[in-house]
DNA sequence: TGTTTATATCCGCATATGCGGATGAATGCA
DNA sequence: TGCATTCATCCGCATATGCGGATATAAACA
């Protein structure tokens, strides 16, 4: 019961919901996420460590770049769970907006690449 | 999105949790709730108190006694999350272990009464 | 009205955790 | 090898929140 509550205090900052809500897009690099979010790279970062050390998402490093991809989730709970958000979370206002911020960094990312 | 995430963080506490748990068995009183969680008093009605200002439980006074069962959820994401608890918080041994200690406490507190 | 019972709230304390700046580690490239 | 880039971790600080004992409140009853 304890690690079920550890699993869903994950969610229970804004952060964590938004960086969530992104992934459910697809893997993402710890500077898309500072893109959308405008938070300090060691908030973003702390935070990915939290969502990993939870279950959440897992992380694989691309050269100098670490992506972070969302976890196959081991229990019928966590697998629920994340249907769940993806049927939800991806509904609200805010994460439509971070959706878009996302895409607009990432087109402008692109050209400079 | 901050709302949502107020939403998770009542779940990411253990009483809190196990609470939840017992009350999607019926409505409860604090007393019943005393007797399985084995918390001092203030410790179960802070817990409450959170639970009700997050918007999970409702309250009720019947003379003496303050009657707690669980609210109806307003969001879709709320329905679909307590749904998801009724099928799966059910499931795990802790829950069962709780559910068991109620019954136990009812029984002997029905002849007191 | 005074007492008992059941519960809510207050209080001080301890700890978890959020934050952002600073520093460290890993990689790629000149 | 030396430097730049990307990210992880460390640090001190501030705050939220958990805890249990003490106190307040509300109802029932003598």
């Amino acid at each position: 019961m304890r690690t079920t509550a550890q699993f869903f205090k994950a969610l229970s900052e804004e952060p964590r919901l938004r960086i969530l809500a992104l992934l459910l897009l697809g893997e993402l690099c710890v500077c898309d996420l500072m893109a959308v979010l405008q938070l300090p790279q060691s908030t973003i970062s702390r935070h990915l460590a939290y969502l990993r050390n939870t279950g959440w998402v897992k992380d694989r490093r691309l050269g100098v770049w670490m992506y972070y991809r969302l976890a196959e989730m081991p229990t019928p709970l966590g697998r629920e769970l994340l249907e769940l958000l993806a049927r939800r979370l991806t509904e609200l206002p805010d994460t439509l907006q971070d959706y878009k911020t996302l895409e607009e960094f990432q087109r402008t990312k692109k050209k400079c690449a």
